[in-house]
DNA sequence: CGTTGCTTGTGAATTCATGCACAAGCGGTT
DNA sequence: AACCGCTTGTGCATGAATTCACAAGCAACG
């Protein structure tokens, strides 16, 4: 039954996102050949990390001489599932979800804005980068015609959970969630946070602590 | 010498400011006291991990009976530095940094923004929110003047680094990075970052492996 | 004042992640 | 064809985080 499947542990599943982009760096600066060690200084960790975590994808550097930028690029990002451009919503268009809909980031690696969705009707029409924003109404269209699978709610908290819902029950299974609640959702469906204020506590805590934690 | 310091794990600090804002729903709720199973519940752990996080803080449960809110809210906020309201400062005010600069969520929760900047002058003077923007070259006098400790990176990744070069030399000793570049800085500065593109890889991943992981 | 029901706080076991250290292996050079 | 320098891939040890499971303890009630 179970064909040998090749388990990545999440540590590393959240890790490969760096390494892609490290590699798209590498790929613009026309070097073919990295080393763990250059890899590790680009993303941000460790050589013996960078190793080990590439090992779980396969056997693809060499001895001696280090990882094919451009074949490693293309095997994390076969990995990740970024082999064509997933098509995302946006819903919730204030301030947070217009500065999503607009970052140049997500076209350039790997996803494409299929529509930005709002529930107050008097914002359906306007434009958004190069999108009209839509009706909540529009959900479920939209995301038969395209066959979304991703959606980002950049509503606010109280609206989150109903999005969610709406969300789930035409047939999303992956959720990025800015707002600050949390969602409950169906097993199968997986979400995401990321709430900018609990960010900035995080940081508040190191800041307060400094000194503690010099003097261990 | 060393007194005592009481260690709280990564993790665990990491989870308190979701704890920190489940008491603030619960006290909006007029809710006096709640069980760790109600916590996880609005959290989105679970309880034992909630007893194990709140105990490292120290005893501030009654047996039989659960957590009292309001105190567990301000032993946390405590905790995390949050007792005043810290300046921040937003370098780089483009469509994310606009969204940042409104957003209520730092207001409510501990954090103050004290200035907007931006290195293109063209853009000084723009009001954003109720703060007008002011040029990169005001930096060094504003954190000096209202002791800023928290800088705020929202440029796109190539000026990152420069920014956050700039903030560590006026002082700023804390950074939460929103641009997708890794940054480097001195020891005794802390870097936090998001990386909006990552997080949608990371979903993208469980997405494309869904039903791998089904058929463990 | 003893008993009952509930919930905390925490040792101990387990699972997961990190980091070390080195044998294995490749390419270039003599 | 043997050697040398370099870098990978990985077994193993260490450390961190999670989860379990239960004694300890409080409040309410009869």
């Amino acid at each position: 039954m179970s064909k040998e499947v090749r388990r990545i542990p999440d540590a590393t599943v959240a890790r490969l996102p760096r390494y892609h982009r490290a590699l798209l760096e590498l790929h613009a600066a026309k070097k073919s050949t990295a080393s763990s060690e250059e890899l590790a200084e680009l993303a941000g960790f460790n050589a013996a990390k960078v190793r080990k975590d590439l090992s779980y994808l396969g056997t693809y550097g060499t001895r001696g001489v280090g990882y094919d930028v451009d074949n490693l690029r293309r095997q994390i990002g076969r990995e990740l599932g970024l082999t064509e451009s997933w098509p995302v919503v946006i819903v919730g268009i204030g301030n947070l979800g217009r500065a999503l809909a607009t970052y140049s980031g997500f076209a350039t690696r790997g996803f494409r804005i299929a529509a930005l969705l709002d529930a107050d009707p008097t914002k359906a029409g306007e434009v958004v980068g190069s999108l009209a924003v839509r009706p909540s109404s529009d959900l479920a269209h939209i995301v038969a015609a395209e066959d979304v699978a991703i959606g980002i709610i950049a509503t606010p908290g109280v609206a989150a959970q109903d999005v969610a819902d709406q969300l789930v029950a035409v047939g999303v299974r992956s959720i990025l969630n800015f707002s600050p609640s949390v969602l409950t959702v169906p097993d199968g469906v997986a979400v995401r946070g990321v709430d900018l204020a609990v960010e900035l506590q995080v940081l508040s805590y190191y800041q307060h602590h400094r000194d503690d934690l010099v003097a261990s």
